[in-house]
Parts: structure tokens; C-alpha cells; sequence
RNA sequence: GGCCCCGUCGUCUAGAGGCCUAGGACGUCGCCCUCUCAAGGCGGUAACGCCGGUUCGAAUCCGGUCGGGGCUACCA
């Protein structure tokens, strides 16, 4: 290696020794199979002083649409790849030129030919619609203007073997491997070669993708030799499976990574765990400190089997997390659920010091962001919520008694959380109740709930004006309805 | 059907021949704490698919078998 000169240096630092690449279609949102392997492309990129490369690959007109583009791209941001950590987005449509050149470099060396083969007429020669193409064309001399596809003429005996960081040496017979299409009949060039062209363009070093894309592999490997190139060294991760043990899918799951997202997970959370599917710390740990991630991760240490996509789990990291938050920063993450469109008061009647004082007692109740709305909903609508399964629990017999006798001994009570709960004890006492019993009532009058925060707390941020006229709402409500309905 | 991959508690995993009467986490169950609900603390539940082989010794190595999955388009 020559280390002489200037120009040396600087060189190395426009190719750094490894490059990898995150390739999606924009045929849909981001989902968190791609996430994971977005983010394990990252993350190795990051861990061994590597380029990270972002390609968009838009080349199928049908199904692709500029605002999914923008998400996908929005989604990595989210999760802390943004576009400061890749190179592009290139866009692979802006490359069919050399896509283009690539077919004719194939075709000149006899590596291509042209078929005009309708699949119909391959079945009835072979009698058997699983064989795959039978190789008709091969010596035919058929030229472009047939209209027919470009195929890749693959090797009759020997065999290709991958090189895989995850799964060690996977070994595909030639005789298995089918003359594949490398270009449609109306010239565009298919995935399997734009994908090799872009990747040869982008120098990429190393292919890190799921799973379903091993038996492509092979192929591509073909691919990159006849190009005249050196293969990348392959990693093929598991792919992400749901209950039934089949690949996640837009149509059976839930999906979107955006949908997890507006649900109130944290992307912190999201990404600890996507990381742990497949790959471990080791040892006991599993809550890691990204930095810690970024650190110790090797690819050689990913799990080969399918792993199920747990939604409780993801849940459980989420509640970590938040909990895990410093105060100010739980208040500053739950701001889109707070103000705006969403929320179910007007903003105008939102308090940002009430929601301050009421925070830290919502903080360890709530394991999606989202949940904080019906939390402090109460110290925000004009009137709580009547939520009629609360409302029927809580409102039984004595429940008239005690309303009564909050309201009166909240009369004049110091107004915080302390007296509050004493003046509620010497109630029950008075009732022979048990707090817990007596507090129902007063509980669903002022928030509309049976469970929430915690009451006296809440009582004493609400203030007693509020609270009393709640009180004295709910008492009017029963007494109506013990006089209507007997 | 063909090619390929995978196989430790329900789930994600630790485990790289003796440290394993298999550890952690989620879930679940019970107890404690407690103004509801959480959080927190304590405890329980539950796995090496199966059969052979190698070895003094196998969850760990080998073979087979069974089971699951991926791919099998002029989609990506």
C-alpha cells in the first residue's frame, strides 16, 4: 500500500475502505423490517469508520410515489439517520444510462441474449411452470429490435458461493440458477442489474440486506464478475416475522414505521429495540445507551433465525424510556399530543404550567406518548369526560352520601394534597368506608375516570372552585336519576 | 415441486464441549407497597424439536429426520 504523497491521504478520505448502502423502493412507507436493516447498515458504517449510502430505488413507475420518497427519508431522520449521516439520496431512475451501458457491456462478452419467449410458450416446452426458463434463446442471435428481454446467461456447471458475515459460506449450483431477465423488452434495466451497477457505481463494499434477497445473491455475485468487478462481501439478516411466523407485510401488519411513531413511541426506544432483534449486547444487558450500540456491534454476531416482531416488548422498552426521561424533556415529547389539531381541548384552554405540575405524576403511568391525552384531559376540557362505564362503577349507594360530604369538607380545607387526603379520610371514616372505596366517587366526578392520576394531587392543581363545581354537577346528576328511574 | 435459510422458555435472546440442576428481558401468575392506576420491590411459571453418532463429557461438533420460513415475475 502505497502511503507516499499527499494526494494519497486525501484520496482515502473520498473512499474510505467500507461503504455500505441502504436501498429502498419508495412503494410505501418505511416499515421497521427496512428500519432494522437501515439501521444495522448505519450502525456498521459508524462502528468500522464507513460511508453509509442512500439510494431510492425508483425505477418501477407503477408503484412508486414521490411523497413515500419523503417519508422514508423522513422516517431515518426520525430514527437519527439524517442526511448528515449518508451520502445521496441518489435516485436510481437518474441512472439508467449507465444501467443501459452496463446491458450492452453484457451482451458484446455473450454474457446476455435476447429472448422473445412468452412465458406461456417456456411452460408448454418444458410441461412444468416451476422449472423456470429453459435456456431457448440462448444461441438464436435474436437482436434488440424483437422487442424481447435481455437475459443474463448463467454459468451451465460450477457453482457460486457467498460469502456471508452472518450465515458463513452459502453455496448456489449453477445448474439451479435460471438465465434471468436483465432488462425488459422496452430496454429499462431490472432490479438485479441496477441494483449491481449502482452498488459497483457507489463502490459498496459490503451488501447488508434482509434475508429474502439471499437467493438474488448468487446471482448478482454472477453479476459483478462479469462486470469486471470484485463482489461485496454479503450479510443477509433475518427477516422480521409476525404471530404466524410469516414475513411482516403491509397488508397483514401494522407496519409503518410513521404509525409507530404517532402512536407516541419513542425513537429511541424503537431503535434499541429493533437493534436487539437479532443482535445482543451480551451478558444481561438489553437497554443500551446508543452510543454503547454503536460501539460494540458486529455484524458476525447477528442471529440467522427469523425473529418475531413484539409489539409488547416494543412497548415495555417504550415505558423504559420514557420514564427514563429527564421532566423537561418528557413535557417537551408529549407537545404534539398536547397543542394542536389532536388535542381534544381547544389550545387555547391548554396550561402549559398546569400540565408541568401534572407531569410528573403522568410520567410513570404511560407507556405510549399518546396515552397522556386521557391522563390530564380533566384540567383541561371545560367539563370531564363521562365515560359511563366509570360513571356506573363508581356511582353506586353510598355514592351520593360521599359526594355530599367531599363537597362539605372541601369547603374550606387548605387547599393541597396533604389536607385534602385527610379531609377525604375523616369522609370514609365518618361513612365506614375505606379510602379507597370513599375516593371512587370524587375520583369520577372531577376526571370523568375510575383510574388516573393520582387524586388528591390532581385536586390541588384543578383548584377548588373547579373541583366543588364538578362535585356539585355529578351530586345534581344522581339525584336526577334517582328521581327519574327509581 | 425446485433452490436456499432457520430450529434454546409463549416471545426476543445469553450460551462458542465440562462454569448449565441452562442466565436475562418481555409476557403471565402470586405477594408486598398503595387514594385508583401505574411505577417499584420480592417470588413463581416456562425451553435446548426428534433420532443416531463423536467424546470421559454435547444446548454447544457431525449425520439424519421432522418442523417452520424465504425465493421461485419482462416487482424491487
Amino acid at each position: 500500500m502505497g502511503t507516499q504523497g499527499d494526494e494519497n491521504v486525501g484520496r482515502e478520505q473520498l473512499e474510505p475502505p467500507l461503504r455500505v448502502r441502504f436501498a429502498p423502493s419508495p412503494t410505501g412507507m418505511l416499515h421497521v423490517g427496512g428500519a432494522r436493516s437501515a439501521l444495522f447498515n448505519w450502525v456498521f458504517a459508524k462502528r468500522h469508520g464507513g460511508a453509509l449510502v442512500l439510494r431510492i430505488e425508483d425505477t418501477d413507475a407503477s408503484r412508486n410515489r414521490p411523497e413515500w420518497t419523503q417519508g422514508i427519508i423522513d422516517s431515518l431522520a426520525w430514527l437519527g439517520i439524517t442526511s448528515a449521516e449518508y451520502e445521496g439520496p441518489y435516485l436510481q431512475s437518474e441512472y439508467a444510462g449507465q444501467h443501459a451501458q452496463a446491458q450492452r457491456t453484457l451482451l458484446e462478452a455473450g454474457d446476455a441474449y435476447y429472448c422473445d419467449c412468452a412465458r406461456e410458450a417456456v411452460v408448454a416446452r418444458t410441461g412444468d411452470s416451476h422449472r423456470g426458463y429453459d435456456g431457448f434463446c440462448r444461441d438464436r442471435g435474436l437482436s434488440s429490435a424483437a422487442g424481447g428481454a435481455l437475459r443474463f446467461r448463467t454459468p451451465d456447471v460450477g457453482r457460486t458461493v457467498i460469502n456471508d458475515l452472518v450465515r458463513g459460506e452459502v453455496s448456489f449450483e449453477h445448474a439451479a440458477l435460471e438465465d434471468f431477465v436483465i432488462a425488459r423488452g422496452d430496454g429499462s434495466t431490472t432490479f438485479l442489474l441496477a441494483n449491481v451497477v449502482d452498488d459497483a457505481t457507489a463502490r459498496i463494499t459490503h451488501v447488508i440486506r434482509a434475508e429474502e434477497h439471499l437467493s438474488n445473491a448468487p446471482k448478482q455475485q454472477l453479476l459483478w464478475q462479469a462486470l469486471g468487478h470484485t463482489p461485496p462481501t454479503w450479510a443477509h439478516v433475518s427477516i422480521l416475522v409476525d404471530h404466524a411466523r410469516k414475513k411482516l407485510s403491509k397488508r397483514r401488519n401494522k407496519v409503518a414505521l410513521e404509525a409507530y411513531r404517532d402512536e407516541g413511541f419513542l425513537a429511541e426506544a424503537m431503535r434499541n429495540y429493533l437493534m436487539l432483534l437479532g443482535w445482543s449486547p451480551g451478558g444481561d444487558r438489553e437497554i443500551v445507551p446508543w452510543k454503547l450500540i454503536e460501539a460494540e456491534f458486529e455484524l458476525s454476531a447477528v442471529t440467522s433465525s427469523p425473529a418475531f416482531f413484539d409489539v409488547d416488548k416494543l412497548r415495555a422498552f417504550n415505558g423504559e424510556y420514557i420514564r427514563a426521561l429527564p421532566l423537561a424533556e418528557f413535557i417537551d415529547a408529549c407537545q404534539p399530543w398536547l397543542v394542536g389539531k389532536s388535542a381534544p381541548w381547544q389550545t387555547t384552554e391548554f396550561d402549559a404550567e398546569v400540565f408541568a405540575a401534572l407531569a410528573p405524576h403522568a410520567q410513570t403511568r404511560i407507556v405510549l406518548l399518546s396515552e397522556i391525552v386521557p391522563m390530564v384531559d380533566f384540567a383541561f376540557l371545560p367539563h370531564p369526560v363521562r365515560d359511563e362505564q366509570s360513571w356506573n362503577k363508581a356511582m353506586k349507594e353510598p355514592a351520593e352520601q360521599i359526594l355530599d360530604a367531599a363537597i362539605a369538607a372541601f369547603a374550606d380545607v387548605e387547599w393541597e394534597p396533604v389536607a385534602l387526603k385527610a379531609a377525604m379520610e375523616q369522609v370514609s371514616l365518618r361513612l365506614g368506608l375505606k379510602l379507597g372505596k370513599a375516593q371512587a366517587p370524587v375520583r369520577v366526578a372531577v376526571t370523568g375516570r375510575t383510574v388516573g392520576l393520582p387524586l388528591f394531587e390532581s385536586l390541588a392543581i384543578l383548584g377548588r372552585e373547579r373541583t366543588l363545581r364538578r362535585l356539585a354537577d355529578a351530586h345534581r346528576a344522581l339525584q336526577q336519576s334517582r328521581l327519574t328511574t327509581p
